[in-house]
DNA sequence: GTGATTTGACCGCT
DNA sequence: AGCGGTCAAATCAC
C-alpha cells in the first residue's frame, strides 16, 4: 500500500535526520540554542515536521493538530482525493550567480513566451507564467512558472509542466534576446523596491539546481541535473521549515513529491561525502 | 508591421 | 469566497 510506504519513508527520513544531527553535533542536545547551532535548529525543525507528518498519517487527531503544517494535511488529502491526474510537473531551483545577473536566468534550451503574471499570496515576488513559444505552431504544451524566492532573492524556483513536443529547442549559442527576452530585465525578476539596497550574494557560485518531480518520467528530466542527490520531501509548502532552510550553507529544497533532488555542487562546511552518506538518493527517494 | 510583454478580467478548483 | 492559472486586449520593443 502506498500509505504504508509513505509512513516507512517518513520514518526513514526522520531517522536519517537524527543521524545527520548527531553527525554534525554529537554532543549537542536538542534544547541547545547557541548562535552557532543554526543548522541543528533547522534539523530539529525537520524532525518536528517528520513527527507531525507521522502523527497525521497515523490518524492521530491526538493533540497538536494545530501544529501540523497545513500542507502536510493537504498532501494527505491529496493522496486520498479523486483528483484528476495532473500534468507532469517538476521544479528546479536556479541560483543567480552574481549581482550582475540578477534579473536574468540561464538558458534552459527552449524558447518561452510569457502569458501571465500573478501576485502570489504570501510571496513578496509575483509569479511569472510562461509557455513554449511553439505552443500553437507545433502544439507544444510545455509550460513553466518562475517564482523568485522570498528568503533568497538570488534564487528562483522554476516549475516545469508538460513535456516539450516541439522540435525547436534553442541552442546555447542562440542570442539570448531570442531565447528568453522576458527574463533579461523582467520587473518580476528585479529586487522589490524595499530590497533594492540590500546587498545580494556576490559570489560567483556555480549555478545550482534543485530538481523534483511529480508524475514525471525519466524522459522528462532535465539533462543537466547536478550529480549530487541530496534530499527530498513529500511536502510542497511555502511555510514548511524544509523550504529554503539552510544547513551550514547547504540548502534543502522540497518541492512536490519528486524522486530526484539535487543540491549545490559544492559546499563549504559539509562535504558531499558526508551528505551522501546520510542523504543518499536511495534513502530519500 | 510583427512579435513579445503587460495587466486586468475571467474561470476553475478547493 | 479566495486563490492560482489562463486569456486576451492594450502596449511596447525591435
Amino acid at each position: 500500500m502506498e500509505f504504508v510506504n509513505l509512513i516507512q519513508e517518513l520514518n526513514q527520513g526522520r531517522n536519517l535526520a537524527h543521524q545527520l544531527r548527531d553527525h554534525l553535533h554529537p554532543s549537542l542536545s536538542s534544547s541547545s540554542s547557541s548562535p552557532s547551532s543554526n543548522g541543528i535548529l533547522l534539523i530539529d525543525q525537520i524532525l518536528r515536521s517528520y513527527e507531525n507528518a507521522l502523527s497525521v498519517l497515523a490518524g492521530g487527531s491526538s493533540g497538536g493538530d494545530e501544529e501540523i503544517p497545513p500542507t502536510i494535511a493537504a498532501v494527505k488529502h491529496r493522496d486520498v482525493s479523486k483528483k484528476r491526474k495532473v500534468m507532469a510537473k517538476w521544479s528546479e531551483l536556479v541560483k543567480v550567480p552574481s549581482v550582475s545577473t540578477i534579473g536574468a536566468l540561464p538558458d534552459d534550451g527552449f524558447s518561452w513566451r510569457k502569458y501571465g503574471q500573478k501576485d502570489i499570496l504570501g510571496s513578496k515576488f509575483p509569479r511569472g507564467y510562461f509557455r513554449c513559444s511553439h505552443r500553437f505552431a507545433q502544439g507544444c504544451s510545455a509550460t513553466k512558472q518562475v517564482q523568485r524566492l522570498d528568503n533568497d532573492p538570488s534564487m528562483y524556483e522554476i516549475t516545469y509542466r508538460g513535456k516539450h513536443t516541439c522540435n525547436k529547442p534553442l541552442h546555447s549559442n542562440t542570442p539570448k534576446q531570442e531565447q528568453t527576452p522576458q527574463l533579461q530585465q523582467h520587473p518580476m525578476l528585479m529586487p522589490p523596491k524595499q530590497e533594492q539596497e540590500e546587498p545580494l550574494q556576490q559570489q560567483d557560485a556555480p549555478l545550482y539546481l534543485t530538481v523534483s518531480s511529480d508524475n514525471v518520467d525519466d524522459s522528462l528530466r532535465r539533462p543537466f541535473c547536478p550529480p549530487s542527490p541530496l534530499f527530498r520531501s513529500e511536502v510542497e509548502d511555502d511555510q514548511s521549515p524544509f523550504r529554503g532552510s539552510e544547513l551550514e550553507g547547504l540548502e534543502f529544497w522540497c518541492i512536490g513529491d519528486g524522486d530526484l533532488v539535487s543540491g549545490p555542487s559544492s559546499f563549504t562546511n559539509i562535504s558531499m561525502g558526508d551528505l551522501e552518506e546520510y542523504c543518499s538518493l536511495e534513502s530519500f527517494c
